[in-house]
DNA sequence: GCCAACGTTGGC
DNA sequence: GCCAACGTTGGC
């Protein structure tokens, strides 16, 4: 079983939008970079599991866990004319963008971006990696172990 | 809104 | 294949 990070902006689709979901599970639609896509068509397989991260918005950081539901299949929304992640160059043939099913496992306390990088055990983390933009990272078990021990101490807690 | 960093596009 | 220009991401 392997380990991710997945991006998200919470005003597009948020953890909570994923706990209303139905069945709590939801389509991780409209990946649209080539190393992201890689990873979920690749490498991900129903079984792992992933943080779920929230990105561009008052605080960024990691707000619950989830679990991959289903693996990569042709992203719909390529196919799509009317929606904003229309691809014309995806044919159903030959598809060019992937999604996963993913579904809840819990929602955390929101463990911030500077709290992850506070601590020297996430050091080499990808998502903290200077300049990376990558949406899906892989996350290693150590780093996994360590921040689900961190989710259970209070916020800011120390040591 | 700014800006650093990275990815993509397209002319040559 | 190079590389400049442009677009996007995402924290601040």
């Amino acid at each position: 079983m392997r380990y991710w990070l997945m991006k998200s902006e919470p005003a597009e689709f948020s953890i909570d939008d994923l706990a209303c979901a139905p069945r709590r599970s939801a389509a991780w639609t409209g990946v649209r970079n080539y190393q992201a896509r890689n990873f979920m068509r690749d490498d991900m397989r129903s079984g792992d599991r992933a943080f779920f991260y929230h990105s561009s918005c008052a605080v960024p950081g990691i707000a619950g866990i989830a679990e991959i539901a289903k693996s990569a299949y042709p992203d719909p929304t390529q196919f799509d004319p009317g929606d904003e992640y229309f691809d014309p160059k995806a044919t159903r043939d030959r598809p060019r963008w992937f999604s996963v099913e993913v579904k809840l496992v819990a929602k955390t306390r929101l463990v911030p971006l500077p709290e992850l990088r506070a601590r020297r055990q996430l050091a080499d983390m990808r998502l903290l990696a200077r300049g990376n933009r990558l949406s899906i990272t892989p996350v290693t078990a150590a780093e996994w172990k360590f921040i689900l021990r961190l989710m259970k101490k209070p916020a800011g807690g120390g040591s």
